[in-house]
DNA sequence: ATAACCTACAACCAAATGGTTGTAGATACT
DNA sequence: AGTATCTACAACCATTTGGTTGTAGGTTAT
């Protein structure tokens, strides 16, 4: 079951960008850990709930978390899919390298 | 065989950073299938010399490649240690989702 | 109804980002 | 020696980012 993953360059561009920020990555670890309001998730961070509400944007800009209204509440999810996207990716990399290096060796072992 | 991964936030912001540009990992994947000269990368983007300079600078400064000079050249090579940090983070994450949905299971089980 | 709470969104600001051009230093080639 | 090539780095510019405050709208509680 290896999901489809052809992401354009601006979704993978958003995907790690929303991952090269400390805060934002805590947030996708709690809503990871369990849903969070985002006064709940603005309420550990030292910094304005504006400022918590736009990282929140951001990652689910990136598809890393879901927002759902419920009451007067957003209630925010991480979507654990997302982030296996983002590894993926980095997959493809070490893959890359590791046909490099078969290719080396063939050469090494077939001369 | 686990490496210790204890990178501070700033390191994984930069490495992540790092890997939000197309044309950044569009130096990697080469810079991982086999090394290559500053010049020779300019060559394949639409872009100044001095813009892949500063690309590659980025990379350098995540840590997911290394430049070694060569007579007057500097050969640029993707380091996948540095790949493989950035997929284990991301392998964390799914971590904490799968304790969570585990918990609750246990819950459901034994209630 | 009124107050308290949660969210949305705009306007603003400083700093970082991604690009440019230009200048200068090493190294290699003829 | 002189020229071409590769790299380093500074200065500059437009845009984006990460933060702020302020205002307004919807929901819950008293």
């Amino acid at each position: 079951m290896v999901v489809d993953t052809a992401l354009r360059d601006d979704e993978v561009d958003r995907l790690f960008r929303a991952l090269a920020d400390a805060t934002r990555r805590d947030i996708l670890r709690r809503t990871l850990a369990g849903e969070a309001s985002v006064s709940q998730l603005a309420a550990a961070y030292a910094m304005s709930f504006a400022a918590v509400q736009k990282h929140v944007a951001v990652l689910e800009g990136a598809g890393l978390v879901t927002k759902e209204p419920r009451g007067r509440e957003r209630v925010v999810r991480g979507d654990p899919e997302a982030v296996a996207r983002a590894r993926a990716l980095l997959d493809r990399y070490e893959q890359i390298w590791r046909d490099r290096i078969r290719r080396l060796d063939t050469l090494l072992i077939h001369d």
